[in-house]
RNA sequence: CCAGGGAUAGCUCAGUUGGCAGAGCGCGUGAUCGAUAAUCGCGAGGUCGUGGGUUUAACUCCCACUCCCUGGACCA
């Protein structure tokens, strides 16, 4: 190597410390760190104090496992909407919350913990579970703020811290005190081995065999009212069941509506009715012999007749129900309301006799005097598995069994224990829809109405959502908030043992809460009754003077939807805020959550804060789709489609999980795969390079003494100026309206095709060969240095790690923030002073010049006829308009077309626009490689152009001294 | 079965009040070693889910259907 000073060395190449891998995997936890010393979060709030503010109120997701993908989408986007309300100029706390309570946590440590719980005493049980929740409490924390979502992490809320507890119980008192709560029946699933109600999730389907029989019911009302055929003869229906014991539960016979059913003659006599298609089986499995059609009846004018219960004095009566099926049986379906969903409903409207008469081991008992029985029937406290033979054998006794056989079925079994179960009506806490309310104005409504009301005043995003959720509410049943269980807040009220019924008492109540924010919901359990209820308290419905603990526990919907009351109007930290919501409408309280929080969280929230407040808990609620792998399937372990967010930011970076989850629109469902998330990781290294360009172009670039006024920019660089706050403009509204992902889009446009392929590129003979301090270096550093601070902060939400990266390699400037996400969005007057359009209206004809001029060099090159860029020159022939237009911007025509030299002329009249390229003329400048009239040596080097020679010299750097002979090429 | 949503290039998304289908990525291909584990140019790729209808004209408006997704109901 020569010691010879290079000519290359001359130029102002970039220069930046930033680095080109990012290598989020090992960089990420290292802000993660320097965020928390520097306590960022907190920082926040005291920089926001003051401001509007701004809640997003949090969906607490179930601590009961790592976080899964929509776990990352639902934070991620709540994490781009507070920090781009912050960076909008709103203080906007987070303070995330987790659903602790319920089932899937109870069952896991009741596997831990096997048959040992049942002895446990039950603050051991809860004990046990709060550390289970704790536990992923703690973990999904952790893995919340490895992908970069900010907000209070050191104090989330819990729906099992003590207040929690407290608050839910208080809103709990508040419903019974003001009227809603009632306690009614409702069939559930019951295991009879392990005395326990069952949620749907803990019933596991396994092959069960039952005895299959067909039973006739006599007729006993007009045979003649059905059909003038069947005047005068001895008519049945006939029903058929796998559950013989509920046959003395049995009070209606269903028919479908819309069936035809026929009255077949037996060559006995009988008459029976059936479902027209299913008439074929039934005599076949029935052995009914040879038949004769007397009528046909449509299934809904067998509605109100009446049929003698088979062995009990009971009329049957015969209802109508669209859930009967012609798949089986025989179009005529026995109905116990106490032993079934359906039938239960179907009881309920045809106020049949509900009552349950099996008790919690399984055991039927009769009621003699409802049932005139003379002595007890022979399947008196029998369980019901011993009970189906005994039933069987009396409908044989009574002449009513037509078949029976063994079927095997599937049958619903106890997850635990494995026995099959049964259902059971039992005794439930209910909040009812149509208790009355008070509208503001004091007019008279109902609860369901009111609510319904309240959903009409709601932002809802997309605007479906409200249709769907008006639908629920206007079709919800009654609000069952009672469930048979332990990991709960329980439902901390006295049951006269007289009459059953509930004291409400508020004194007592609130003294039971305080007691709750004391010592928890274990106080419940362990406390004395006459701890806490007065001395001679009386029932005031029966005068009864002993009382029970009740020992259900709240919905876990409950829990969670009172959080706007336990967080939002509780929290030190929320208060205020939530208050000035509740006040007007001055302050706005966001919810967004998957779509299936509308028969979820925004509905219980609903619901409770209607009643309570009378108002929507929330401004503004917006939904998200389900996340599907690329083939736009559900994911499920089966299919071993999932896409693991956590394993995603440990190899490829938490910013690439933030960056797809931008890259989708949130409202519909969105794929996922390892496939796109690589495609993210692909559009990264681009961005993170366009910003890496931009740093390193702006080395040596101090702005307090560099940079340039508008007014004195060069045209190329104010154009860009305008394109940036255009880009600005829209990237605002796109937060506004939370499309982040037309955020992601119009970025990425921005810098691969205004930046990377066009301005950067185009830039580069100015960047390089002009002088440092040169007025057109420091006009293009000026504009770079405005995009660079403009781009870093409108990217800063999403690409959270990045921005901050990038915000430490800026030119400094005195007293600026810490982070960049302390900082505001840029304002539009100070990218660009005044409305960009006609600027960029008037570019639109320079680019389709430029864009023909492309065309023509690509043309030329692929001939052969020119080389690179540089190594032509083009003529543009224009005329009129056009014209002038050309002349005003020549001098920089040959900087954005990226040849050597352009020339423009007037073309004939009737030709607008003609484009010509040609080999450039000069000679190659050695060190800037445009074609110049002259070239010259400098010193050693040969082959110098004036405008580098004026440069170097500005730039202080003599000819050096050499042994060439210092002579020209031609 | 009920309620709600979706369907535009291989992928992610744009397509304003109906007027010749767009961008980026990816792919293919060329240039380049002064953004180089980079950068730039060029190219191929869509009967806009299907079938009807309204209109001078439909990706866009109307009707029906198919498929996918979500939530719920149901299996005596």
């Amino acid at each position: 190597m020569s010691s010879a000073p290079e000519l290359k060395a001359t130029l102002s190449l970039p220069q930046t410390a930033f680095p080109m891998k990012a290598n989020l995997p090992q960089n990420e936890p290292l802000r993660l760190k320097k965020w928390a010393e520097m306590r960022l979060y907190e920082k926040l709030r005291e920089t926001c104090g003051g401001r509007p503010a701004y809640l997003l109120h949090d969906g607490p997701p179930y601590a009961n496992g790592p976080i899964h993908l929509g776990h990352a989408l639902n934070k991620g986007l709540k994490d781009f909407v507070v920090k781009s309300k912050t960076m909008a100029g709103f203080d906007s706390p987070y303070v995330p919350g987790y659903d602790c309570h319920g089932l899937p946590i109870e069952i896991k440590v009741d596997e831990q913990l096997g048959r040992k719980k049942l002895e446990m005493p039950a603050p051991a049980v809860l004990e046990a579970c709060r550390a289970y929740a704790q536990k992923y409490i703690d973990l999904q924390t952790q893995q919340f703020e490895r992908i970069g979502v900010f907000g209070r992490w050191q104090k989330p809320y819990m729906t099992m811290a003590r207040d929690y507890e407290a608050r839910t119980l208080e809103a709990f008192f508040g419903f019974l005190e003001k009227g809603f709560v009632y306690r009614g029946l409702k069939p559930v699933y019951w295991c009879i081995h392990d005395r326990t109600a069952l949620a749907e999730a803990e019933v596991e389907y396994e092959n069960h065999t039952s005895p299959s029989i067909y039973v006739r019911y006599k007729l006993t009302s007009a045979p003649e009212a059905l059909s003038p055929a069947l005047a005068g003869r001895e008519v049945y229906t006939i029903i058929w069941t796998t559950t013989p014991w509920t046959i003395p539960a049995s009070m209606a016979v269903t028919f479908h509506p819309d069936f035809e059913y026929v009255a077949l003659a037996t060559e006995e006599g009988s008459v029976y009715i059936v479902a027209a298609e299913l008439a074929a089986t039934v005599v076949a499995a029935c052995k009914l012999g040879s038949t004769t059609e007397l009528a046909r009846i449509k299934g809904s004018e067998l509605e109100h007749s009446t049929y003698k219960h088979p062995f009990l004095e009971r009329s049957i009566l015969g209802v109508l129900g669209t859930y009967v099926t012609a798949d089986q049986g025989t179009g005529a379906v026995h109905t116990a309301p106490s032993h079934g969903a359906d039938d239960f409903y179907t009881g309920q409207k045809y106020s049949l006799d509900q009552t349950c008469r099996v008790d919690s081991a399984g055991r039927l008992h009769a009621d003699p005097q409802a049932w005139q029985l003379s002595s007890p029937p022979p399947f008196e406290d029998k369980t019901v598995w011993q009970a189906n033979p005994i039933v069987v054998a009396m409908l044989e006794e009574y002449r009513a069994l037509l078949a029976v056989s063994d079927l095997e079925h599937s049958y619903p079994h106890c997850w635990r224990c494995h026995n099959p179960v049964i259902f059971r009506a039992t005794e439930q806490w209910f909040i009812s829809l149509e208790t009355p309310m008070k509208r503001d104005d004091s007019s008279e409504t109902t609860f369901r109405q009111l609510t319904i009301e309240e959903i009409d005043k709601v932002v809802w995003d997309p605007s479906w959502g409200k249709e769907r959720i008006t639908n629920m509410i206007a079709t919800r049943p009654d609000w069952c908030i009672s469930r048979q269980r332990i990991w709960g807040v329980p439902i901390a009220v006295f049951l006269c043992e007289g009459c059953n019924d509930p004291i409400i008492d508020p004194a007592l109540d609130k003294k039971i809460v305080g007691l709750f924010e004391r010592e928890g919901a274990e106080a419940w359990h362990t406390a004395a009754i006459s701890d806490l209820l007065p001395a001679g308290t009386k029932c005031p419905k029966c005068g009864g003077t002993t009382f029970r603990k009740e020992t259900d526990i709240l919905d876990v919907w409950f829990d969670s939807g009172t959080s706007w009351f336990a967080v939002c109007e509780s929290d030190a930290d929320l208060r205020s805020a939530y208050q000035s919501f509740q006040k007007g409408k001055a302050t706005e309280v966001l919810y967004l959550e998957g779509g299936d929080q509308h028969r979820g969280w925004f509905h219980s929230s609903l619901l409770t804060s209607v009643a309570l407040r009378g108002r929507a808990p929330y401004s503004h609620v917006a939904t998200a789709g389900w996340t599907l792998d690329e083939q736009g399937r559900a994911m499920s372990k089966s299919l071993g489609n999932g896409v693991d967010p956590v394993d995603i930011a440990e190899r490829m970076g938490g910013e690439i999980v933030r960056l797809w989850v931008a890259s989708i629109d949130f409202r519909e469902d969105m794929a996922a795969s390892e496939n796109l998330m690589a495609r993210c990781a692909e559009l990264y290294r681009k961005l993170r390079n366009t910003f890496r360009f931009l740093l390193g172009n702006l080395s040596g670039f101090d702005p307090a003494r560099d940079r340039v006024l508008e007014s004195g920019l060069l045209p190329l660089d104010r154009y860009m100026l305008a394109r940036t706050r255009e880009l600005t403009e829209k990237i605002l509204g796109f937060y506004e309206t939370f499309e982040f992902h037309r955020v992601y889009h119009a970025v990425n446009e921005f810098a691969i095709v205004d930046l990377s392929s066009f301005y950067l590129d185009v830039l580069k003979d100015r960047m390089y060969t002009f002088a440092p301090t040169s007025q057109e270096r420091r006009s293009a550093q000026t504009v770079l240095w405005q995009i660079t601070e403009a781009l870093v902060r409108l990217v800063a939400p999403i690409l959270s790690f990045t921005a901050d990266e990038v915000w430490e390699y800026l030119p400094q400037v005195a007293g600026r923030e810490e982070s960049v996400h302390l900082t505001l969005f840029p304002k539009l007057e100070a990218i660009f002073s005044s409305d960009p359009a006609p600027m960029l209206d008037e570019w639109k004809q320079i680019f389709a010049v430029r864009d023909e001029a492309l065309r023509v060099l690509e043309e030329a090159r692929q001939a052969k006829r020119i080389g690179k860029g540089l190594e032509a020159d083009i003529e543009i022939a224009a005329s009129g308009d056009l014209l002038v237009l050309l002349h005003r911007h020549a001098a920089g025509l040959k900087e954005i077309i990226n040849v050597s030299n352009v020339r423009v002329v007037e073309s004939a009249q009737d030709v607008p626009l003609d484009v010509t390229a040609l080999p450039a003329s000069g000679h190659k400048c050695a060190r800037c490689w445009n074609f110049m009239p002259e070239v010259s040596s400098y010193g050693i080097w040969q082959n110098v152009c004036t405008r580098c020679k004026n440069a170097l010299k500005e730039m202080g750097i003599n000819p050096p001294a050499g042994h060439e002979p210092p002579e020209a090429a031609a």
